[in-house]
RNA sequence: UGGGGCGUCGACAAGUGGUAAGUCACGGGUCUUUGGUACCCGCAUCCGCAGGUUCGAAUCCUGCCGCCCCAGCCA
């Protein structure tokens, strides 16, 4: 593993060490309630890279202490999306239910010291019993019950003798703390509700402020990482572990999480995209979920590299996309074989190609890696180019096709535009009649002249026809997440759904989630939804397009010295 | 009117008193049968602002400004 930039949380857990600690145990502890997205990614990575840096180790905990919110579907998505991450928690697949036992036990002991109680309060009454940021709060009236009353008012909690929400158990700690958290906070709660693991076992559930430190202290963990939210709460997690006399109790370390330019990272609002229809699943390619990474064609490994570069602070930060994106441009540039594939066909004739021949050519695989191979591409007199590819005006720099001009078809062969043959009613170019250069094979120039533009193609005949679908950024807003209503801000341009798209015929064989570049375009992965007979692929990303860069330029300049800035179109 | 954090290039982010790393983006160039990749060059006299300490400060002190989190029986 190579050396990842250093950051504040190495320095911590170097000092422990310095300092006579032993090991380092580390865990990821997701709640499963929703599929995990690239922020989560940004946490896996940092512990499971901690535990692996300093040979410590990494466990997987289920947060599931609210079962009103939790599904065994994302405990189950949860586990793949960390393994095809990469990451391996062994034999430490954990649950917070699997301690409630010990949980309530230590509650019990709490109560016996007279550190907590039950109180009837009410939400809203507790609420105003609590105070605000500006004004103490005031002790409950249930505050001063006996160590007797409360333990067997507490048991019968447990027993179910209550209806839902008509009693806590409260810590007892500082109603008049600035801290809020330590403003006697809640530690059970009722809920005759049905949990996923321990299904009718309990109709009292711990809360996670309760639940969390403890969790951590019965694995060993000894650096508890979480995100900043949850400063404020340390307090209050270390009077738990100090009151309950736990030795050598996990030191809590705080960091900044991800927030990416473009998309929402909250559960609250990916659920609701999902809910609501906006997008298809958890698993839409739009989505930042994991699964929708990956199913967008994303490889760990480039998730796993972005989270090495964005780095780990205590800072808030809105991570540009552009970063994600190049992440995996570089990973996918080493390991995705190259092929061809029209998207916007338009069909082009070799006016002097011998009919009915055919000349194979063996192009490479992927033209800097030869162990890739090679296949056999097959031309012939009929043939798709991509329309992007020909301008009948061609524009200052334009190096592609256009009437009178000569391309190279790659790997193929030197061609020049002769004539354009238009639909007689709409005008719409629908053929262009080129000759070719039969000295030209294999696309290199005969007589050593210059022929700079390169386009792909795709033979009309043996060619196979695919859908594919183009992804643009989910919102239009770069943080629509700070927005009111971020839905406001769904970009209806999202998803181009192309059905006339023909590609090389190797890739009728593709299986799903397979990645290719197609060459000139980007990179493209088989979609789940292919059937035999109907190809479907999704782009990942665009290749970078320099021509692009250099047509706004040029247009930008052109509008300059024409009509000068600001002058309305339309 | 409280408490806790954070402010270094357009976006991330190193730096911890000795004179501003790196990545992405951006600009320029070389190479090129992908206007891709690769490679080269450039890109903060300055570290939220203002004072102070010091031979010397992004790093220490003081004050100010801005942003984030906290009043769920969510996590």
């Amino acid at each position: 593993m190579s050396e990842s930039s250093s950051n504040f949380i190495h320095d911590i857990i170097e000092a422990d060490f310095a300092a006579g600690r032993r090991r380092l145990v580390t865990r990821f502890p997701p709640e499963p309630n929703g599929y995990l997205h690239i922020g989560h990614a940004k946490s896996i990575c940092l512990n499971f890279g901690l535990a692996e840096k300093y040979g410590g180790q990494c466990n997987l905990r289920f947060d599931d202490t609210n079962p009103c919110t939790e599904e065994e579907e994302y405990v189950t998505a949860i586990q793949r999306d960390v393994r095809w991450l990469g990451f391996d928690w062994q034999d430490r697949l954990c649950f917070a239910s699997d301690y409630f036992e010990r949980l309530y036990e230590w509650a019990e002991q709490l109560i016996r010291a007279g550190k907590a109680y039950v109180c009837d309060l009410s939400p809203d009454e507790m609420a105003d019993y609590r105070g605000n940021y500006y004004r103490k709060g005031r002790p409950s009236p249930f505050r001063d019950r006996s160590v007797e009353e409360n333990l067997d008012l507490f048991r019968r909690m447990r027993a179910g003798e209550f209806p839902d929400g008509s009693k806590t158990l409260r810590a007892k700690i500082d109603m008049s703390s600035q801290n809020m958290n330590l403003r006697d906070p809640p530690m059970y709660r009722i809920r005759h509700v049905p949990h996923h693991r321990t299904g009718h076992a309990w109709c009292i559930y711990p809360t996670y402020d309760w639940a969390h430190g403890q969790c951590d202290a019965i694995e060993g963990v000894t650096h508890s990482i979480c995100t900043l939210e949850f400063e404020n709460h340390r307090p209050l997690y270390d009077w738990f572990l100090r009151e309950l006399g736990i030795a050598d109790p996990p030191r809590q370390i705080e960091f900044a999480r991800l927030n990416l330019s473009y998309t929402v990272l909250s559960k609250r609002k990916l659920i609701q995209l999902v809910q609501q229809g906006h997008v298809n699943g958890w698993d839409d390619p739009r989505m930042p979920t994991l699964a929708g990474l990956r199913r967008r064609g994303y490889t760990p490994e480039s998730i796993r590299a972005f989270c090495e570069r964005i780095g780990v602070s205590r800072a808030d930060s809105l991570v540009d996309v552009g970063l994600l994106e190049n992440a995996v441009r570089d990973d996918l540039n080493r390991r995705a074989p190259r092929v061809m594939g029209v998207l916007h066909p338009l069909r082009v004739v070799l006016t002097n190609f011998p009919p009915g021949q055919t000349i194979e050519l063996e192009a490479p695989l992927h033209p800097e890696d030869p162990s890739f191979g090679t296949r056999t591409l097959r031309l012939s007199r009929e043939l798709y180019i991509e329309r992007d590819d020909f301008r009948e005006n061609p524009p200052n720099k334009w190096f592609r096709l256009a009437p009178g001009r000569e391309v190279r078809l790659r790997y193929a062969c030197l061609i020049t535009c002769q004539e354009v043959v238009r639909d007689p009613h709409t005008g719409e170019i629908v053929e262009l009649r080129c000759t070719w250069d039969p000295a030209s094979r294999g696309g290199q120039a005969p007589d050593g002249r210059r022929v700079q533009g390169t386009s792909h193609w795709v033979s009309a005949e043996d060619s196979v026809p695919a859908e594919v679908r183009l992804y643009d950024r989910l919102f239009t807003c770069e943080d629509p997440g700070a927005q009111e209503d971020f839905l406001a801000y769904l970009n209806p341009a999202s998803l181009t759904v192309l059905s006339g798209c023909r590609v090389e015929p190797m890739l009728a064989q593709a299986s799903p989630g397979a990645s290719f570049q197609f060459e000139r375009l980007g990179y493209f992965c088989v979609d789940p939804d292919t059937r035999p007979g109907h190809l479907v692929f999704n782009r990942t990303v665009t290749l970078k397009d320099s021509w692009a860069k250099i047509e706004k330029k040029e247009q930008a300049s052109r509008l300059a010295s024409a009509g000068g800035p600001g002058t309305p179109r339309g």
